[in-house]
DNA sequence: ATTTAAATTTGTAATGATTACAAACAGAGA
DNA sequence: TCTCTGTTTGTAATCATTACAAATTTAAAT
């Protein structure tokens, strides 16, 4: 999990871009999310914020996620049993979580562009593929 | 959702098949699942099953949809963001959920026949493909 | 049938994620 | 500066799920 350095203006450019006013909390949320691409949950992104934001609330990484998703900047994961996980919104790729260390990593799509808007009659507003297993590197420990 | 009639007979028999003592409450859980085919959540079975055993605790749901899990009878579902759901597993299928009802309706598998074992070193245990938007039936309220 | 041991069920308390809500705070304009 | 609006914060409430131990049921053995 290599951090990609992104300056502050890049991601500011990018909340407004979406039309997201660019508040300190917001930017340190979204740049944490681009910079660690690891699918957090709230109390990861919570963890790593509060050194840095010794006045940091949970309950507002609650609201900038709820923000960012209804802006469709980042997508919530429905595939942990436990909590929900968030994963920025860029080019299409589906999911694989080990249930044994919880991590989720991006897989190549498992099917080409399957996006219908409608199935038996159903609006269809987004398509997700999980798949669930053991990571190869849990595999390796359980020897 | 029409009910469709299933002897208790058969649900012993079934539970008995995957290794599963067919005690009264694990029978009735089966058995409404079957019937009901709603991929209810562990209230929905709760709520309906105590009217006809006034004892059951829900802490029985729980361990019973653990054991018919674990034994592969049932899957759970990972696509709300509130609650578990659960769907008798027989033939392969996808889902889509209603964000507005809550209803989860079976779709057919939107790709062929995806189950690979092994994904970037990863082992694959399963994979769901789980769509959402808004129902039909919701869709023709809105008007 | 009685006794015993094991498995199942039950009820209550604890945990943990999420939401509700209102007070405190910050920023933009007049 | 004052005011208005939006944002952040902290606390309390809610809700799904788990932990756990007591009570009950079942099956086996005598």
């Amino acid at each position: 999990m290599k951090n990609s350095p992104i300056s502050i203006e890049t991601v500011k450019n990018l909340l407004e871009a979406k039309g997201v006013k660019p508040s300190f909390q917001r930017i340190s949320v979204l740049k944490y999310m681009l910079q660690k691409k690891n699918h957090p949950s709230v109390d990861m992104i919570y963890q790593n914020l509060i050194t840095q934001i010794p006045t940091l609330s949970r309950t507002t990484i609650y609201n900038t996620l709820k923000l960012l998703n209804k802006k469709r900047v980042i997508a919530s994961l429905s595939i942990s049993d436990t909590e929900l996980r968030y994963d920025y919104i860029s080019d299409p790729h589906d999911h694989f979580l080990c249930k044994q260390c919880g991590q989720i990593f991006d897989i190549d799509a498992l099917t080409e562009a399957m996006e219908p808007k409608e199935i038996n009659g159903h609006d269809v507003h987004e398509v997700q593929v999980n798949a669930k297993g053991i990571c190869s590197s849990c595999r390796a420990k359980m020897n």
